[in-house]
RNA sequence: GCGCCCUUAGCUCAGUUGGAUAGAGCAUCGACCUUCUAAGUCGAAUGUCGGGGGUUCGAAUCCCUCAGGGCGCGCCA
């Protein structure tokens, strides 16, 4: 845990005002400001104390601003307090208490900007969840960095998070995926490979192949290698059907002349399911991703849980039986009234009660969905955010309402939206067609770009903003390429710290505890500025639940660290290292080993690995 | 037709949750650097924050409204 500057003088200027106001409310105190002025002329930090206390405190901003000042100029690391503007109090720090925060850096290492904001709440991130049916393309990247970077960060922020993917095992694709599956078994087997072609097949067993890609030949012949043919389908007569009472254990295919047992379709099924999440787990470790649970909503509907949600909202009186009205202005070609099992979400702000159940008595993805909630509530969550594609987004209303029934109103349920990633090649945009099998696989994208450059490119951009991925850009190695732009400032850092090692080892030894005096000038300062307002940022990222913040602010002191290095190609005393004064070389060292140290702990929050070189 | 999200400099985007004269990079223009710590530096110019109205000490930020773009809209997940 480490002081974060801000919230120290946020509590000065609180008690300051408290002792000045006596009777002003606590809910004016709490809106008591401290933050860093938009114009650095302003000084270091700027409070709105005075304006928001005149109103209660039936006095003038300014004169308030005035009094305030006045006693925030007695604190021992505030050098300037001045009144300005309509009623703000700007600061001006002590440059050593600034300093002194380049020390604390190198104390604390990584853990700067560690944070007991979250309070030890526990939170789960629930992200990726993409179906088994296949290897994750880019369109899952996106939410899979965002939703990791985003528990990384609050972790960091205070929280105890669980990171968590939801299989989504049960339900239609992945029946399709079973029969998809069947086919390639059937291929795999059969003397006459023509014969079941996809088109063949798909009028014989009377369904859809909608996962045709070559990924799940593999599986086909893993099923051929351990059963042989004797899942193979056999063409039957009327005369041959089987009896009356045993026709459920036949799949659609019955009725047009095939025997397809449904149980060997579910070992198809299951088969493909393992092998998928088996490459899934694959590609995510390729991104460095490891969530610590992994839920599958088939075990949980085969617990029994849907019943046990279902029964739970009933008792709180939220489910009827009812008909909905069409909706409004474009009613669907086959809509028609009919009674369903309801759940009351428009007691909990949405705009109409939602379907349980579908018309052959099945649970919707809704009613899972609950179920899946609140068995997140059950084991002890507080508070729950998932990651969903933006496509999901008419979904939100319903599934917080839901689970602000299922736990009382006592478990927040936030969803962070993550827009399409249209991805650029030439300055061309790549088209992808999943049934064609021309889209991009995470491997495809990982393999030509690398991991770093793809988790941190995904956070270049707020999650709800569509973004362009352009492949050449992220392999550039120049300024406009931020990715490039903040592995070299590390690599930069690393560099000066080999030198002058290798100069002297006395040279690197002892940062922490080393005089910072001679950071004088005035891009030194502006990088200790930054390095101190570290803490701050995590803060307002994780509680605004925006971890692309992180990497603007890794752009930012980037940017300042190069602004200083390339001063010293200018004018050799601002170098790093002068051999003549080890004095001024020590404390420089300490600065570009603390500004390292921060880059590493944002790059941490990232995902994303630092580079001690560039090559 | 209804709901949600988006609209900020020529381009790509930030904007610290309602703060002061709205910022950065690219591109443009003008100087400088030709080497070390390779993968430049400094400066200039650039705005109806989509339009209009409201809330208040104060709005790019909150509310209403209009326009343009995206997503969604009972038995898909």
């Amino acid at each position: 845990m480490t002081e974060n500057i801000f919230t120290l003088l946020t509590q000065e200027v609180r008690g300051l005002l408290a002792a000045l106001l006596p009777d002003l409310p606590a809910e004016a105190l709490a809106r008591v400001q401290v933050e860093p002025p938009r114009d650095p002329a302003h000084g270091d930090m700027a409070t709105n104390a005075a304006l928001v206390a005149a109103k209660p405190a039936r006095m003038p901003p300014p004169k308030l601003a005035a009094a305030l000042a006045e006693r925030l100029l007695a604190l021992p690391m505030v050098t300037e307090a001045t009144p300005a503007g309509p009623g703000f109090v700007n600061l001006r720090l002590d440059e050593n208490f600034l300093r002194g925060q380049v020390s604390t850096v190198l104390k604390a290492g990584t853990a700067y900007g560690d944070s007991r904001l979250g309070g030890g709440v526990r939170a789960n991130v629930e992200y990726v969840s993409a179906n088994p049916t296949g290897p994750m393309h880019v369109g899952h990247c996106r939410g899979a960095v965002v939703g990791d970077a985003l528990a990384n960060l609050m972790k960091k922020a205070g929280w105890a998070v669980t990171k968590e993917y939801y299989i989504n095992d049960a339900g239609n694709q992945v029946q399709a995926l079973g029969w998809a599956t069947y086919w390639r078994y059937v291929r795999t087997v059969t003397m006459d490979a023509d014969a079941w072609n996809a088109e063949n097949a798909e009028r014989r067993f009377g369904v859809a192949l909608q996962y045709r890609g070559d990924y799940l030949v593999a599986v086909g012949e893993a099923l051929a290698e351990r059963f042989g043919d004797t899942l193979m389908p056999r063409e039957v007569g009327a005369s041959e059907l089987p009896p009356e009472e045993t026709m459920s254990a036949f799949g659609p295919a019955l009725e047009r002349g095939w025997l397809v047992k449904t149980s060997w379709i579910d070992t198809c099924r299951e088969t493909a399911v393992a092998m998928m999440m088996v490459a899934i787990r694959e590609d995510l470790a390729m991104l460095g991703v490891a969530q610590d649970v992994f839920r599958s909503e088939r075990a949980m509907v085969e617990a029994g849980a849907v019943e046990g949600a279902v029964s739970l909202l009933e008792r709180k009186g939220l489910i009827y039986e009812g008909v909905l009205e069409p909706p409004k202005g474009k009613t669907p070609d086959d809509w028609e009234p009919r009674p369903q099992t309801l759940f009351r979400a428009t007691d909990f702000g949405d705009d109409v009660d939602r379907p349980l159940r579908k018309s052959d008595g099945s649970n919707t993805y809704f009613a899972n969905d609950i179920a899946y909630h609140a068995d997140k509530v059950g084991r002890g969550e507080q508070l729950l955010i998932d990651v969903w594609g933006a496509d999901h987004g008419g979904y939100v209303p319903r599934m917080t309402a839901a689970v602000k029934a299922v736990s009382d109103g006592r478990v927040p349920l936030e969803i962070v939206l993550c827009q399409i990633v249209h991805v650029l090649k030439g300055g061309e945009p790549v088209r992808m067609s999943k049934r064609a099998g021309t889209y991009i696989t995470l491997r495809d994208l990982i393999e030509e770009v690398g991991r770093d450059a793809v988790r941190f490119t995904m956070l270049t951009r707020k999650s709800d903003a569509q973004m362009e991925f352009d492949l050449d850009r992220v392999v550039e190695q120049s300024r406009d390429n931020p990715v490039f732009y903040v592995q070299y400032a590390h690599a930069r850092c690393c560099s000066v710290l080999r030198q002058a090692e290798a100069m002297d080892p006395a040279l690197t030894a002892g940062l922490g505890a080393v005089s910072l005096a001679a950071l004088t000038d005035g891009a030194e300062m502006a990088l200790i500025r930054r390095i101190a307002a570290w803490p701050r940022m995590v803060e307002a990222a994780a509680t605004a639940r925006e971890p692309h913040r992180i990497a603007f602010y890794l752009g930012d002191l980037a940017g300042d660290f190069h602004v200083l290095w390339n001063r010293g190609r200018d004018d050799s005393t601002l170098r790093f290292i002068r051999e003549e004064d080890p004095v001024a070389t020590r404390a420089r060292l300490a600065l570009v080993a603390a500004t390292a140290t921060v880059i590493r702990s944002g790059l941490g929050v990232m995902g994303v690995t630092p580079v001690n070189e560039m090559r």
